[in-house]
DNA sequence: GTTGACGAAATTGTTAGCAATATCGTCAGC
DNA sequence: GCTGACGATATTGCTAACAATTTCGTCAAC
C-alpha cells in the first residue's frame, strides 16, 4: 500500500523522484523524524540509489529533509517556534503578493474572485468543512497568481511545504471557518477595490490570526 | 589562475563542492550565463564527476544555476525585473526583521549598531567607499541577527546570493552612499529607540530606494 | 550490574564506467 | 548558395560496485 509501483515497468529519473518524495513528504505518507534510508527508498520506489541520494540532498536544500554527515537522511520535524517563524513570513510575503495583486487586479479576475467569495459564505453556512478548505488555497493560490510575483511565489510555496502539517491540523479546528471567513472576504474587498494597503494589511491580519490559533492549540 | 588546486591532495566531498561554487557564482569568477560542463568542473576542482552533479543539483535549488534536461547547467541570469522583484521581496523580510529588532535588541546591541552609525559618518565623511560598503553589509547582518528570525534569515540570504551582481553594482554608483547615508541611520535610530514599526518602515523605505536606483540604472 | 572494548552489520560517501541524448561539422541534393 | 540528412563528438543521465563511517550487539573485566 505504501509502496509505490514502477508503474509501467521504468526506472524513476532524478527529477520524477524529487516531486514523488516531496509530495509523499508534504502529504505525511512520510512522518516527521523518519529516517530516509537511501536503500530502502531505492528498492520502493524502484529506483536507483544514486538517484535518491540527488533527490534527498535536493529536499534538503529546500528543507523538507534534514541530513546529518554520515549519518543519513529524515523527514524534517518543523518545531511550534518555526512553524510561527514561517508564518510571520508567510503574512510578509502575501501581504506583499496583495499589495500588487490589489493594483493589477483586472475585472474578469475581480469578478472570479467574488464568486468564490459566495462559495466560501455559502460552504460555512452549510458547515462544507472540505470544500471551505478547498476554497481557501484557491483564494490564496488566485491572489498570489494575480500579483505576478514569482519569487515570492517560489518563497511561499516552499515554506508552505516545510508547515503543511500545522495547516493541515487548523483546517480540522472547530471554530475556525467563521474566524477566517470575514478575514477572507475582507481580503477579496480590499483587492478588488483595488486598495493595495487595505489588501496587504488585510492579508496580514488573516495571517497574524493564523499564527495565533497556532499558537494556542500548541501550547 | 581560475583552476582550483586540490589542497593537501584530497578530492573534494559534494558539500564542500557545493560551497566552492556557491563562492564561485557570487564572486563572480563564474559569469551568469557561463556553461557549467560536469566533466570541466570535475577536472578543475579535483572532484569527481558525481560529486559536481550533486552540487549542481544543490545550486539549481537554490535558484544559482539554471539546468536543462539534457542539456546541462549554467549560472543562472538574473534580470532586471527580476531583481527588482527579489528586492521587493527582501524589503518585506528585512522590514519584519527590523521590526523584530527593534523589539528585541540589548542595550549591548544598541550600542554596537550605534558605533556603527558612526563609522558609517566617518566614512562617508571621508569618501571611503570600501569601508562604508562593508559596515553596510554588516549593519543588515546585525539587524537581521538580532531578529533572531532563522526563516527569514535564510531566505534573504538565499535571494541576496541570487541578486548580488546588481548590489555590487550599486554599491561603485558615484552618489550613492550621500542618499542611503540617512536611511542607515534612520534605521539604525528606529531600531535602538525599541521603535518597532518606525524601524519597520524605515528598512522598507531604504530598500523601496534601492530598487529605484537598481531600476534608474539598468533602463 | 555496569562499563568499555571489540567486531559484525548496516548505511552512507565516492568513483568509474556504460547508456542515452544533444550538438556540431560535413556533404549530398536541389 | 541553401537545405536537410547523416555521422562523429561532446556531454549528460544513470547504475553498479567499492570504500569509509557509524551503529549495534556481544562479551570480558571490574
Amino acid at each position: 500500500m505504501t509502496t509505490v509501483d514502477e508503474g509501467v515497468g521504468g526506472a524513476l529519473s532524478a527529477q520524477e523522484l524529487v516531486d514523488l518524495l516531496r509530495n509523499a513528504i508534504i502529504r505525511g505518507e512520510l512522518v516527521p523524524k523518519q529516517r530516509l534510508v537511501e536503500a530502502d527508498l531505492a528498492d520502493e520506489y524502484g529506483a536507483s540509489r544514486g538517484n535518491v541520494r540527488v533527490a534527498l540532498s535536493e529536499l534538503s536544500v529546500e528543507g523538507l529533509v534534514e541530513r546529518v554527515q554520515n549519518r543519513g537522511a529524515r523527514v524534517r520535524a518543523v518545531s511550534v517556534e518555526e512553524a510561527l517563524e514561517i508564518t510571520e513570513v508567510r503574512a510578509a510575503l502575501e501581504a506583499l503578493c496583495a499589495r500588487k495583486a490589489a493594483e493589477r487586479i483586472s475585472d474578469a479576475e475581480s469578478e472570479e474572485l467574488r464568486g468564490l467569495a459566495k462559495e466560501m459564505e455559502e460552504a460555512v453556512e452549510r458547515g462544507d468543512r472540505e470544500s471551505y478548505s478547498a476554497c481557501n488555497q484557491r483564494l490564496h493560490a488566485k491572489i498570489i497568481a494575480v500579483s505576478a510575483q514569482k519569487t515570492a511565489a517560489a518563497t511561499i510555496q516552499r515554506l508552505r511545504g516545510q508547515a503543511v502539517r500545522f495547516q493541515f491540523q487548523l483546517a480540522r479546528q472547530p471554530g475556525r471557518p467563521h474566524v477566517s471567513l470575514p478575514q477572507h472576504l475582507a481580503i477579496i474587498d480590499a483587492v478588488c477595490r483595488h486598495d493595495p494597503n487595505g489588501a496587504a494589511e488585510a492579508m496580514r491580519l488573516h495571517l497574524e490570526s493564523v499564527a495565533d490559533a497556532i499558537r494556542a492549540t500548541n501550547s
